[in-house]
DNA sequence: TCCATACCTGCAAATATATGCAGATGTTAC
DNA sequence: GTAACATCTGCATATATTTGCAGGTATGGA
């Protein structure tokens, strides 16, 4: 039992990690390959400080990977099954708020997929 | 992309409700079928008014559904399959804490398949 | 060397979450 | 009705997360 209560506390941690809307496309935008944070802070629309913010986390957990490039800093998903793993999770968006979001559910399956 | 935005504002809210170790073990408890708040907190080891408050949590966001029988309250996992969306995590926190984890992610494994 | 570019870090304020406790509600048994 | 039980709700406090901003580091080019 204590074995389950240590566990718990990390599955949290990566649940917290991931429970961010902007960590959240951001892992989805890494789905397709490496990136640099400037392109992403534009595809994301997000200011590029507060992404380095959140690829500072990520980056801590291990869940991105960093490499240089001349000045650029490209970020990958250290484990791109991860961006899978999360749109699963869209089964269980559709039973919190039904008939209103199902368009927009099937765009973006499609588009994360 | 303004549906993504909303998406994933949805989907980090299912992120953190489940965000939390007490949550965690409270849902894979509930993975083998209904159950009423002293006997989880007994189980889980937290103080039942604690115990109420997650579940009120994980009601609100009809993640569990209610019974009345006499005194007590039989809650049950709306979707089933969430617990083993969640236990599919565990594959992610291999990565962050390899060696000395190994052993009691193996228990885990076990006990909550 | 000096400047611009591309990112990062630290800090403080705003916001959200978690927790414990006191008291309320609904149910059953006497 | 009264008492005990099972659980819930509200509120105050403690703690954690998010965000913006100001300033810092490293790289490449003139």
């Amino acid at each position: 039992m204590p074995q389950r209560v240590h566990i718990a506390r990390e599955l949290a941690e990566v649940f917290k990690l991931i429970a961010h809307p902007d960590r959240i496309r951001l892992i989805e935008e890494l789905r397709t390959g490496e990136c640099d944070v400037n392109t992403l802070a534009e595809k994301l629309n997000l200011p590029p400080t507060r992404l380095s913010q959140h690829l500072s986390l990520l980056r801590t957990a291990r869940m991105v990977e960093e490499r240089r490039l001349g000045r650029q800093h490209l970020y990958r998903l250290a484990q791109p099954q991860i961006a899978g793993w999360i749109t699963d999770g869209l089964a269980f968006v559709e039973a919190r708020a039904p008939a209103a979001l199902a368009g927009e559910l099937r765009e973006v399956r499609e588009l994360w997929s």
